[in-house]
DNA sequence: CGGTTCTTGCAACCCGTTTGCAATCATGTG
DNA sequence: CACATGATTGCAAACGGGTTGCAAGAACCG
């Protein structure tokens, strides 16, 4: 994989983790193992690109109520199962996340079939602690999506439908 | 100002753009110079920092309807004259455009007290470039925000309301 | 000045998300 | 292993940002 300007990577999940060892997770932060909540980490778990509520509720088939994902993906969220992502199109989008990685990594996304591709390359961390340390800024973080057409919808076959503007 | 990892900067609007200059532009696209897209272009060219939809509505002063406010934003991006931000609390902000300048540039957000800080630099095209090629996407595009606490909200004196969880 | 076309205000509406409430269930305890 | 208890769920109503249909009201062209 490439790597301009030096940047680092962040490996991230292509591992399968086990349902169970997800629902240790969660007792191990004193919050019930429900029948919504499995569902939703197991559908999580056979998922790489984000999903929304919306989603995962359709996936899920009537398996709980919409209103109930919402709660669960909260919560997971603050438990750090699962790491919530912005892809500009008004839906929060939801990955699982790995004991090891910490689910930071980016996307690029097809603004008009909504295809996205997990992305591994970031800028270098110094660049960002240097924004910090000149505005006197501290706990920075950062938030970065990019967008584009793929090669498919480009070559004129489009399929989905688009994402944004 | 520093520039870490080589990045490039933009240089952005510092300077006030004159009322008639902007209305021209709108002539120029064969839009009308109403009344409230006078009232918005002045209000924008008073602010340095992005505003909402509300914000600028509300510093119309019943100056016009909230949803005119919205359909001239929309009008005002479609020809260029304002830049539209998502920083990430699901209100879309805008802010005015020099002809100069394409606007291109990020901003460093206290989750704490909403403060904004104009951010000129950015990582270098080459990396845009690459990944443009590795993942064959034309037309690629990013949308880059930072995510901090300022420093008068880490010393404890917090003043408006936050941002985002 | 008058007509044509673009804009505006208003109100209803859409969509993602949140919330109050009563019923239900997961879990620790005895 | 049954219970008590507090977390969790389903449902429906509410919320906030944003959009839209429509009739009235301007800009602008000639």
């Amino acid at each position: 994989m490439n790597n301009p300007c030096g940047q680092h990577q962040h490996p991230h999940r292509l591992i399968q983790q086990p349902l169970d060892e997800l629902t240790d997770r969660l007792r191990r932060h004193s919050r019930r193992v429900t029948g919504p909540r499995q569902a939703i980490l197991d559908v999580l778990r056979r998922h790489q690109t984000p999903m929304s509520n919306r989603d995962i509720h359709a996936a899920l088939g009537q398996g709980c109520d919409l209103a109930t994902v919402y709660r669960n993906l909260h919560t997971l969220e603050g438990v750090g199962l699962v790491r919530r992502f912005d892809l500009g199109d008004g839906a929060a989008r939801f990955e699982l996340v790995t004991p090891e990685d910490d689910g930071h990594h980016h996307h690029l996304v097809c603004t008009r079939c909504s295809l996205v591709v997990e992305i591994d390359d970031c800028f270098p961390p110094e660049f960002e602690q240097s924004l910090a340390q000149r505005h006197r800024f501290a706990r920075i973080s950062h938030r970065l999506e990019f967008f584009g057409v793929c090669s498919r919808c480009e070559a004129g076959e489009s399929r989905p439908g688009p994402v944004e503007a």
